[in-house]
DNA sequence: GTCTATATTAAGATAGAC
DNA sequence: GTCTATCTTAATATAGAC
């Protein structure tokens, strides 16, 4: 790390032990140390633990909504009929889209949501729902008229487990890379896992 | 609670709060009132924290193991050639016997297990392997030999993701059953639940 | 086996000098 | 903005009386 402020030396060193450790098994001395700045700092750049948290999200967030919104855009604005294949295929580039934005930064955000959504006793949920949650009904709806055959709870589960499928995978991603490379001999990088990803999911979601 | 002894008044408040809040975000000041028992108790029966989480596992595992050994036997005993749907049908009775044997025991132990993978920094996946290792390799071998057409590393990721997709709608089930309610008027149990999640789960381990 | 009291450690947060 | 020093709280764990 370079000629970093402060702010960001924290929130670099934050997102990486927040996505590896979860929230509440990462001290602000962990993260101050890691960072390389005086453990006072957090406090004064971000007030509390809680603020830092939602600041690490909100990095992504701010970076991913806006690309998530165009290109569900685009997709509707175009006259012929989609389909399902199509409306997954907006999420692609929005998230790999991060790994340019911040080193490893696909897993990373993928990582955090899940830990959100898993971790939080409702301060999290709160903040993503309340500052980003037009982009979820927006992607709800398309996934609706991609699917008329079904029903509107069933869609809602359906997202919900495949939400569970991509945090999981990419929660545990370390485990299960270092297992693929000592039991295959493979090399498994966040890429592949999305390609492989992809078609469970796409089997899944339009499952009869 | 009547006149259980202070053992399992720990182990029952303690795994019911460990599924719902996760292991660190759960303290023993927390588990021993709720228990109504005195705090010392633990650290006498357990030993420590980490003993106990083992021991909450544990119980649930000396009676899922065996039943699921047997389930995987009777498949394997059975000289007709067997299919993927069949594999996967041996891990739900004794999934669902869980909760003859503890109230929501399928929901707690799926959490449990859920929250093991994700949260913990190497020893419950150590004991899990160690005590436990043969018959996830003995169910590994059976969906192999189902899906014959799949490469082993293939069998490998889809079965984490499996893994997964079961893992986290556990672990967010609260939540999920709650918004399923207030939006659809739902009411969701935990078989809806696993009924709702096989055909998602069979469309992905064998997508194409 | 159980309880009180306490040791010990680590966490989040802040006051106040620079 | 940064740093040292410190406050406060809460956690795990244990010693020792009963």
């Amino acid at each position: 790390m370079q000629k970093l402020d402060t702010k960001t030396k924290i929130l670099n060193a934050a997102e990486q032990l927040f996505a590896e450790r979860g929230f509440s098994d990462t001290s602000l001395r962990l993260i101050t140390s890691q960072a390389e700045v005086n453990l006072a700092s957090v406090n004064y750049h971000f007030g509390s633990k809680k603020e830092l948290i939602q600041a690490v999200l909100a990095r992504y967030l701010e970076v991913f909504v806006p690309h998530l919104q165009q290109t569900l855009k685009m997709l509707n604005d175009s006259d012929e009929r989609f389909d399902q294949h199509q409306v997954f295929s907006c999420l692609i580039d929005p998230l790999l889209q991060l790994n340019a934005f911040r080193h490893r930064g696909t897993s990373i955000f993928l990582q955090l949501l899940g830990r959100g959504y898993i971790e939080s006793q409702g301060h999290l949920r709160w903040f993503i729902t309340t500052h980003y949650g037009e982009v979820m009904i927006a992607f709800n709806s398309a996934v609706r008229e991609a699917n008329p055959h079904l029903s509107k709870d069933e869609i809602f589960w359906r997202l919900h487990f495949t939400l569970g499928t991509v945090v999981f995978t990419m929660a545990s991603s370390k485990a299960l890379t270092d297992i693929a490379k000592s039991d295959f001999n493979q090399e498994v990088d966040i890429e592949d896992l999305i390609r492989r990803l992809i078609p469970f999911i796409a089997a899944g979601v339009s499952a009869p």
